[in-house]
DNA sequence: GTTTGTGAACCGTTTCACAGCA
DNA sequence: TGCTGTGAAACGGTTCACAAAC
């Protein structure tokens, strides 16, 4: 430990998997919410993340949020610090590059307006795109990029294009000065460290998906495998 | 049982990141055998996939494919043993729950179809959509599901509704037979462990995205990082 | 009784380093 | 020389177990 003597703050570092579940406890709390529960307790939220009890508590401990022994977490307040921690808790700016299929999908994706994350703006290549709407947005042919990011201080890039173009993009986005990027690309995309960039590869989660199909079929899976292949 | 040297088969439990990075490797290979090139590093494949060069040939290992010292592999038949290890060397028979924004963008999903992905039917919970066509696909109502699954011997089932039906459609996919499925509602869905079930969370890589984003602002970051990726 | 917080053990993955081969 | 294959060490995340708090 760095020798501060704990206060108020959490500018603790969250690890990825704790980043993630952190996402699953929050829809669990804001259900709970929803239904008036007052407080949960961490194997609850294990539960509805698929993660152990002692585990959430540790995640739970990473963000500051102390709980109650005997009783468990404040549901609203536990909410507030989740959102707070990863950073929902004010809205976040966006343009969106592609206007395909993909692209389409996520301009009308609820999910993303309830969290606060504004799509302001929507690119694509194709100049006989441009001009059109969609979901309430015009779309604007790419030279328009670069101004917009800068007037309307854009600060998240969201690329829907296909792969070919995915890197070209990510280049104009950097370049333009967003902040991070969400790439719906199949192609892993190179940035500069600054900029984080997050992919979502539906052909990746399919190809891990028909792994474990496949070794589900084949194998009854040898119980304990030590050194040797049998 | 153990103790004799068998040394054929590629049974081997492959983790899932390692899983993930065969992904990518394929990605690389598949480029690389478009421009022509004959045989790649463990390097070359490391830097395309974000990865040490010692974890590539860690990787190739689990599958049991072998390269050439002072060579590298060989890019076709490396690509095929991928192909072979994560089970995309033959086609795969699918159906689409939900012919919403999301589920027309996955039907008209071109690598899902280049990789043997073939979404063999459509349904929808809404009686007014059901009827139409999504990608030449006709849509059918859920009272279909069941016997379409066991007469076209459908394997993988694929959730784009939202998240308050997901955990219903899931229960239904399951009972009519699929070996897997994944899930793009933003919500866990439980399945029995025999069939695995790979979620795609939009919302869940938005607020990983953000939260990096948050604390590359804010901490000047202890900066511990070799290596470079630019 | 219940449930939290946390050091310590555990486990799998990643990185290192180098022998061996082309 | 260039590159692979692989033990061994380092790392980080998860699970365990239990004392403390309600």
């Amino acid at each position: 430990m760095g020798g501060y003597t704990r206060v108020v703050a959490v500018r603790a570092r969250v690890s990825s998997p704790t980043a993630h579940r952190l996402s699953l406890y929050l829809r669990e709390l804001e259900r709970l919410a929803a239904s008036g529960r007052a407080t949960v307790s961490s194997r609850q939220l294990g539960v509805a993340a698929g993660a152990a009890e002692a585990q959430v508590r540790k995640d739970l401990g990473v963000i500051g949020t102390a709980g109650l022994p005997g009783v468990g977490y404040v549901v609203e307040s536990l909410g507030d610090a989740i959102r707070a921690a990863i950073g929902v808790h004010r809205s976040w700016r966006a343009v969106l590059v592609g206007a395909g299929n993909i692209g389409r999908a996520l301009a009308a994706y609820r999910s993303f307006r309830e969290e606060g994350f504004e799509i302001a703006a929507v690119f694509d290549a194709d100049p006989s795109v441009a001009g059109r709407r969609i979901s309430g947005t015009k779309v604007q042919p790419m030279d328009a990029l670069a101004e917009c990011v800068r007037r309307q201080e854009i600060e998240i890039g969201i690329i829907a294009v296909p792969p070919e173009s995915a890197q070209e993009v990510a280049d104009r986005l950097v370049a333009a000065g967003v902040q991070g990027i969400l790439n719906f690309a199949p192609r892993r995309v190179r940035v500069p460290d600054r900029v984080p960039a997050i992919g979502v590869d539906f052909r990746a989660a399919l190809e891990r998906l028909v792994l474990e199909v496949s070794q589900r079929d084949e194998g009854p899976v040898p119980a304990r495998r030590r050194g040797r292949s049998a």
